[in-house]
DNA sequence: TTAATTAACTTCAGTTGACAAAGTAAATTT
DNA sequence: AAATTTACTTTGTCAACTGAAGTTAATTAA
């Protein structure tokens, strides 16, 4: 029997309502490892806080912490009594902390002009630090490959380390990264498709490595180190040669059914509009990306197209000039910062997100960010009696996005040690 | 110290890292509940079923399932031996239902023209219908009350029953709603604003009442009784006088940080583009809603201003003439369907759920669902080699938005009789 | 100085919620 | 009629957590 007017069959017998779960699925990580992350979280705390932010009993957290220090994961601070009290009155708290060498881990974030590498240790305290210029073309896994390992070096030379001290690798790198398999399908920096990055890292360095899109590492920068830990869902924007996002809901980093990234750049925001180096026409990057300033600037400032300037210097140029007055190169920025308050309203309106984070370096150009451009944003959401969405702007450098790769590892290496 | 590099500083001693998480957080529900809805959810389950299908111990089941018949919410059903299994080897499962008598739900949907309800009993089940054709005017709170009293008279008056027997409501209405609040701070239907319509409800008619945006509700509609009931993320777009999206994730529907709705019809699809009924300009409903396409119709079909013909009646006519080859005509509508397109496109880019739905009485214009729609969807999307995102049209009826209010009831009064 | 107070932490008995394994029941197959 | 298969129940056990009582270490008041 099938309802004509409601449109919802009956296949023979009760056919039963509500969602179909698939298993019991462990939403909710064991006490045990809630009580580790709590006290890395704060870095350092007490037992009695610990219960309470927890919520669950005293007695619990001792038997849960003896076990932690009995394996080593976590210890008892010396002569933290006075610290961290007002009223100093009752018994002084005994400060926890994680046991932080033993387990190091690397994060990288790939790029065109320089790969960046951070060393942290298990506490998530950056170690040291390396960067390496590289050519900016596309290059065989071999090569991407070899650079890394160079990287490396320069890395635990820095920290006068051996690699083998390192228990695990996060990787970010811009494309389109399957998180889960590892396997990136097309990125602007390889000149492979579908190259399964993760097992080609594994065999060479002999270490485990978590590979995901370098949009969402920064997301992962901002939800372990930065303004988003206290914010259970909010948006990462980024500029820079493309244009990305991520997104956290529910205190979790948001990655789509098919495990790739969210794809900000390419939503289309005119149709039939400019077109952008994905082949399609009227996506956001078109008119954002520095390529697409890029291709109007040779028109403002009037050069020849087959002058080989470096679009970043080309870029530089017309900022220059925009600040200077030059009308043309001042509508670019006007317009692309149009169609940044546009993008970035279309995104409140569709996720409705606590706090919106603009990152990247590309953010030195005002006119992008101009509270002018948050005003148009603004402007351009229902005028409804919500309160609005906040807005920061981060103007951080590369390490960053390294350090959000070390997330992806020591989220890892956590679920491994404590699941 | 504040590291210029990084970005991130350490107000003094270890900062920590990682999310700060509220508390802990009772994610998944007791297991009692979760029995209760997988039986639900079957329609009819043996005790074995319910331990295979949680991966739970079949004591488990026995102890809870027992527990559940003696305090009246679940039941042995007779005679079930013989069906429901191929191999008739072993002992019979004795099949479980819910208890549907005795707590009945009422769905709620109102909309312009004509309300409509539903009663359901526990299982979910259908009992009766009702509908009220009403005035498309703006109300004030009152009136849309007394409505909603007439309604249930018919309700309750088809289906032999009093009101007292009837545990719980669902409400869905178009506008920005809060669902946590119960208050409306603006709707289509309302003359006022903030009309805290749960409270009013509540106190005229002495029942619990669950109110939600429509396009929230059509999306329970689906997780509960529809296609999505297997599905874990999915996204139901909805084109009737607006243009509504509900979005389910995680198998759970996503309300943004303000607990109001995604407002798919008022994304900008173009810069200073068409005037929306909002008062901003390009948003995307204001391509592709009714009074878009009727305003365009007028001039199209030639009609004087004054015409005080009905927009519903408008398009019928526009729809004729595009059928009948009208060159204008024909362009109104493909235009809606291309922007349709660039839409949907938009929402699997940034969201990329398994499936998209396509709901609403509109779905008749086939102009705009036609397979050169999706087919033009799906070259807007960034073409690598992931899946499609699946795509189904749901032609279906008012009731279908009042049964997936009751979901709303359902899930209310389960977890408060299960909790 | 001593006692009272306060708060952190520990100990331990008791409850709960689950499982595993053994046992019972009811059908089909041999 | 026995063997087999599957569903369900019973029972002992284990692990996780709580709550209450007890212990420890500090400050404050007498």
């Amino acid at each position: 029997m099938y309802d004509e007017t409601t449109g919802i069959g009956f296949e023979g017998g009760p056919a039963g309502c509500g969602p179909l779960l698939p298993g019991p699925g462990a939403e909710s990580k064991p006490l045990r490892q809630q009580v580790f992350e709590h006290v890395r979280a704060a870095g350092r705390a007490a037992r009695a806080d610990v219960a309470r932010g927890l919520g669950i009993s005293a007695g619990s957290v001792t038997t849960l912490t003896s076990d932690l220090i009995a394996v080593g994961l976590l210890r008892e601070i010396e002569g933290t009594s006075r610290e961290s009290r007002e009223s100093g009155r009752g018994r002084p708290p005994v400060a926890l902390e994680v046991v932080h060498e033993g387990r190091l881990v690397i994060g990288i974030k790939l790029s065109d002009e320089r790969h960046s590498a951070v060393l942290t240790d298990f506490a998530g305290n950056m170690l040291a630090d390396a960067t390496l210029p590289t050519i900016p073309i596309r290059k065989t896994a071999v090569q991407i490959l070899d650079e890394m390992g160079e990287l490396i070096d320069n890395l635990m030379t820095a920290a006068a380390l051996s690699l083998s001290a390192v228990t695990a690798v996060g990787l970010g790198l811009s494309g389109l990264v399957d998180h889960d398999t590892g396997i990136v399908p097309w990125s602007p920096l390889l000149a492979d498709r579908d190259v399964p990055l993760k097992a080609l890292f594994e065999a060479r360095f002999a270490l485990p490595v978590h590979v995901d899109n370098d949009a969402n590492v920064l997301t992962l920068a901002e939800l372990w180190f930065g303004a988003g830990r206290a914010m259970s869902d909010f948006a990462v924007v980024t500029i820079e040669h493309g244009v990305g996002m991520g997104l956290v809901l529910n205190n979790r980093l948001f990655r789509g059914t098919r495990g790739m990234g969210l794809e900000l750049g390419h939503m289309k925001v005119h149709l039939d509009g400019a077109l952008c180096r994905c082949g399609q026409r009227g996506c956001l990057e078109a008119y954002l990306a520095d390529y697409a300033l890029a291709r109007e600037a040779s028109t403002a400032l009037g050069r020849n197209a087959r002058n080989m300037e470096s679009p970043q210097a080309l870029l530089e140029t017309l900022f220059g000039e925009a600040k200077a007055g030059n009308h043309a190169a001042r509508t670019i920025f006007r317009r692309a910062g149009r169609y940044l308050s546009l993008g970035l309203s279309n995104v409140i309106q569709l996720f409705d997100p606590e706090l919106i984070i603009l990152s990247g370096e590309r953010m030195r150009y005002d006119y992008l960010y101009a509270d002018e451009v948050l005003a148009e944003m603004r402007g351009l959401m229902l005028a409804d009696g919500r309160v609005p969405c906040k807005v920061e702007i981060h103007a951080w450098g590369d390490l960053v996005w390294a350090r959000g790769a070390t997330a992806l590892a020591l989220s890892a290496v956590t679920d491994a040690v404590l699941g």
